[in-house]
RNA sequence: UGGGGUGUAGCCAAGUGGUAAGGCAACGGGUUUUGAUCCCGUCAUGCGCAGGUUCGAAUCCUGCCACCCCAGCCA
């Protein structure tokens, strides 16, 4: 009864509907068991969160099993960094792997035993020609490739000489070991593809243990194989890779068979998910880091303040095909300001500070206001806020000429100062430049919020800092970082730049903002949603990174109103 | 010019021979002491194109077209 009412009827996408065609069909003993295979050469981005909301995901739903392994075949390109800072965006996601923590490497030793095998059976060869020379006999899309002069060394021969490649004899390129397929193959992956490659250089797990090490090709189906995996999930550039994988499994026989299955690739409007150019973004310090909040990378959008829930949500909405996708940004920012909306309490700060005086009001007065902290949410409780004669409002919440549609404040206006009084503005104060400085406003006491009188109404209420209680905040406004909605498409990424993705002003917020905890995420009102940053939290003087925006449309109406002044 | 894939709205995406779900975006309206949230409404006579089969086709057949991936001792 309970399971009817849980079971899930939400439309499954192809993926899911192949596992529960297999465990129905008592395939594999009805188990499920993925792996996220990251190769340990850069930090997790945005599109690897779609592959591991897919693979945790699934075995989630049917009680199996995900390992986390990392696919660490190539030393040189991979570092122990990258591995931890891969194993904390994971758990970050929500994932949990147990005790399923694996690296290729750690099946170097059986590797190297199938690589044996496979020279047994005449499948596999040591081969001399030069990486050059490999690629010529290769042929081309359209023409077949030739044998090599060294495909029929006998398997003694052959045998000998792979033992001497391990055990260092030779230098790096002067052999590889090939498999022995058909080099007139239409799919070049097919033509003779190499298994082991020579590499004197130490590497970031086994260290100095191994110079030959083995390609993706013959490492993934094994490793595949060895844990089990039942569902083999990568993405659709392997399709082609598919026949060899098989052909692997065919050669060899293991007692398990996976089963390899490809989908599309997240690509992001406006972002680039290239470790190669993200790295270069790091290595030119163009950015901080690889966590620095603009940087598309899961540690990015961590510090950036983005829940993990949120792009968990993200994953679930952009579903799973085959067909290239360019996801919207909208997307993205709707999940997380959907999250957001239901967790952020909300306060009040002033980015760009205008002067406000209440003329009639006491010159060294103050009382304190009550605050609510979430609107829909009275169970967060409320707190107080501080009023005073001197009152800091957004510069843009002011506009001499105003249009019609304009509903903050304007010359011989009224408006509401959220949780405070009605106000009128009575005088505009300006500087020898002409440049307004201060409002000289005064303030209606009997509209006091939340008292029976307050039922006055305005069309606009606008938020605002007493001069005499707010703090100062470093608080950083992001744009997006690269100014082309297909930044892939161009090589230098540093040429998509946004010069203004960065923007850091110093902004008055409330007292409680400066004496918050780490970790605190608000909403200021009419301002957008931000949180501390992790990294460079300071109490009193807190750094504050933007989220996102309230809305897209809120930038659209600021433009709409400004546009109808002329 | 070989092989492997993919085409449903601005962006995603269901649909598996019975008359085009849903989300984002956009637009219009209502509530609101945030121009937020929330609520209501509009948004494909049409499924890459052209034929064909069928009482009936996004779904089946044939032929085209477009786009993506593959010639690492990268993954």
């Amino acid at each position: 009864m309970k399971d009817a009412a849980m079971k899930d009827n939400s439309p499954k996408d192809f993926i899911r509907q192949i596992i529960i065609e297999d465990t129905e069909s008592g395939k594999h003993g009805g188990d499920v068991v993925t792996r996220f295979p990251p190769e340990p050469n850069g930090y997790l981005h945005i599109g690897h969160a779609k592959s591991i909301c897919l693979n945790f995901g699934v075995a989630e739903e049917h009680g199996g099993k995900t390992y986390l392994r990392f696919d660490d075949t190539n030393p040189g390109k991979e570092k122990a960094e990258y591995v931890a800072a891969i194993k904390d965006d994971v758990r970050w996601l929500g994932y949990c792997w147990d005790d399923r923590l694996t690296h290729a490497s750690d099946y170097f030793d059986r590797l190297y035993d199938a690589a044996e095998q496979l020279i047994e059976l005449g499948k596999a060869y040591v081969d001399s020609l030069t990486a050059e020379q490999i690629r010529e006999y290769r042929g081309t899309l359209t023409e077949p490739g030739r044998n090599s002069p060294f495909r029929d060394r006998s398997v003694a021969e052959n045998l000998a000489l792979f033992r001497r490649m391990r055990d260092g004899a030779f230098a790096d390129g002067e052999h590889v070991l090939r498999a022995r397929i058909d080099m007139a193959s239409p799919n070049i992956n097919l033509r003779d593809p190499t298994l082991y490659r020579i590499r004197h250089i130490s590497h970031q797990h086994t260290g100095d243990k191994w110079c030959i090490y083995p390609m993706y090709d013959f490492a993934h189906g094994l490793s595949d194989a060895f844990e089990g995996i039942t569902h083999s999930l990568c993405t659709l550039e392997f399709e082609d890779h598919r026949p060899l994988y098989d052909w692997f499994l065919d050669q060899l026989k293991p007692a398990h068979r996976p089963r390899q299955i490809e989908f599309s690739r997240l690509s992001l409007a406006y972002t680039v998910t290239s470790k190669r150019k993200l790295n270069r973004l790091v290595e030119d310090h163009i950015v901080s880091g690889w966590d620095d909040p603009r940087m598309p990378t899961l540690a990015g959008m961590r510090r950036r303040g983005y829940p993990a829930a949120a792009l968990r949500d993200f994953c679930k909405r952009i579903g799973v095909t085959k067909k290239e996708n360019v996801i919207e940004m909208s997307l993205l920012e709707n999940c997380v300001r959907e999250n957001l909306d239901h967790e952020a309490q909300r306060r009040m700060a002033v980015i760009r500070p205008l002067k406000l005086i209440l003329t009639n009001y006491p010159d060294d007065g103050s009382e304190d206001m009550r605050a609510i902290n979430h609107p829909n949410r009275p169970e967060l409780g409320d707190r107080p806020l501080s009023f005073g004669r001197e009152i800091l409002i957004e510069r843009t919440d002011f506009m001499e000429e105003a249009p019609r549609k304009f509903f903050r404040l304007k010359p011989g206006g009224e408006v509401r100062l959220r949780y405070a009084f009605i106000i009128r503005c009575n005088e505009v104060v300006r500087n020898t430049a002409g440049e307004v400085i201060e409002l000289r406003c005064t303030y209606d006491p009997d509209t006091r919020s939340g008292t029976g009188s307050s039922d006055r109404k305005v069309k606009g209420t606008i938020h605002w800092v007493s001069a005499a209680h707010s703090v100062p905040a470093e608080v950083r406004l992001y744009e997006r970082l690269f100014t082309h909605e297909d930044p892939g498409s161009t090589d230098d990424v540093t040429s998509d730049l946004n010069p203004d993705s960065l923007e850091t002003v110093t902004a008055m917020v409330e007292a409680s903002i400066g004496d918050s905890d780490q970790g605190f995420v608000c909403q200021f009102e009419r301002l957008g949603y931000f949180c501390t940053d992790s990294v460079d939290h300071r109490p009193g003087h807190p750094v504050l990174n933007r989220i996102v925006t309230l809305r897209d449309s809120w930038a659209k109406v600021e433009n709409r109103d400004i546009q109808n002044v002329g």
